[in-house]
DNA sequence: GTGGGATGGGCAA
DNA sequence: TGCCCCTCCCACA
């Protein structure tokens, strides 16, 4: 479910209610019984996310890591706990609060250093306040693939998932087709920026919004559902600027969207 | 009731 | 490139 903004919101959430506590950790269907044997009843001293990568750090080198995928999902709330339902991976608790995780892709326990080599490995995100744009737009700058796989690419920017690809590509007027190194640096240093600002309007709104009220059919108030987004999920729809009909196509793997007048790549 | 798709990503080939 | 992981939800019957 979650891109960054998500992401970054569980850290937060997470953190405030357990940093500091001395924690219970267990696995009720059994995948994950030996990493929460590790874990449990130790102090988790902060939870911190990095691009769609949450990081548990229970100190003297035991980090856990999670990956929520496509599948994963967090529930919580106050104790007690509810009768565990379904596939249940992980459950982290003290005496006021559970959460509970299903279906992740990674849910590990990794030493310091295996968890700076992963780190190694996702590039500055947006969300981060210490994230420098310099080497997304470099990366992307020598790059001949193209533009909308770029954006996708977790190891060049951080975070950036199938909606804010779509929608931050129509923002800038760029096809999703041209390569990276078609895209003049001012407008990528302008699409870190939007990035960032939608990204943490994301996370406060808990929703993504990308579109600007005065491009809405209902132009004032809150998004309705379906006007929310430019391009993302809206195929064949017409597009709020233009009326031309949003396409979709498969880019490696994962639906496309855009608008093929307001999107038509380099003149 | 059910079947396919989905806000991911690692890995083999 | 395609397959796997393995969960929820919604459109459609």
């Amino acid at each position: 479910m979650p891109e960054g903004n998500e992401l970054h919101r569980f850290a937060e959430q997470q953190g405030e209610k357990f940093s500091g506590h001395q924690v219970k950790v267990d696995a009720p269907n059994g995948r994950f019984e030996e990493g929460a044997a590790l874990l449990t009843g130790r102090k988790l001293l902060a939870v911190d996310a990095f691009g769609k990568h949450l990081f548990y750090n229970f100190g003297r080198d035991r980090q856990l890591h999670v990956h929520l995928g496509l599948f994963g999902r967090f529930r919580d709330g106050a104790m007690p706990h509810p009768e565990p339902k379904g596939a249940l991976r992980l459950r982290i608790s003290d005496e006021q609060h559970w959460i509970e995780l299903r279906g992740p892709t990674a849910c590990e326990v990794l030493n310091d250093t295996k968890r700076d080599e992963l780190l190694a490995r996702i590039g500055p995100d947006p969300l981060r306040e210490d994230a420098k744009p310099a080497a997304v737009i470099a990366r992307i700058q020598r790059s001949k693939s193209s533009i909308g796989l770029l954006l996708m690419d977790q190891s060049v920017i951080g975070g950036i998932g199938n909606i804010y690809r779509a929608e931050l590509l129509f923002r800038a007027g760029l096809s999703p087709f041209q390569t990276g190194a078609s895209v003049e640096k001012k407008r990528l240093n302008k699409l870190w920026r939007d990035a960032k600002a939608l990204m943490l309007a994301g996370m406060k709104d808990r929703r993504i919004v990308t579109t600007d009220p005065k491009d809405r059919p209902h132009s004032t108030g809150r998004a309705r559902s379906g006007e929310a987004h430019y391009a993302y999920h809206r195929t064949g729809k017409p597009c709020f600027r233009c009326g031309t009909a949003i396409k979709s196509a498969p880019m490696a793997g994962r639906t496309l969207y855009w608008c093929p007048q307001c999107q038509a790549g380099l003149p």
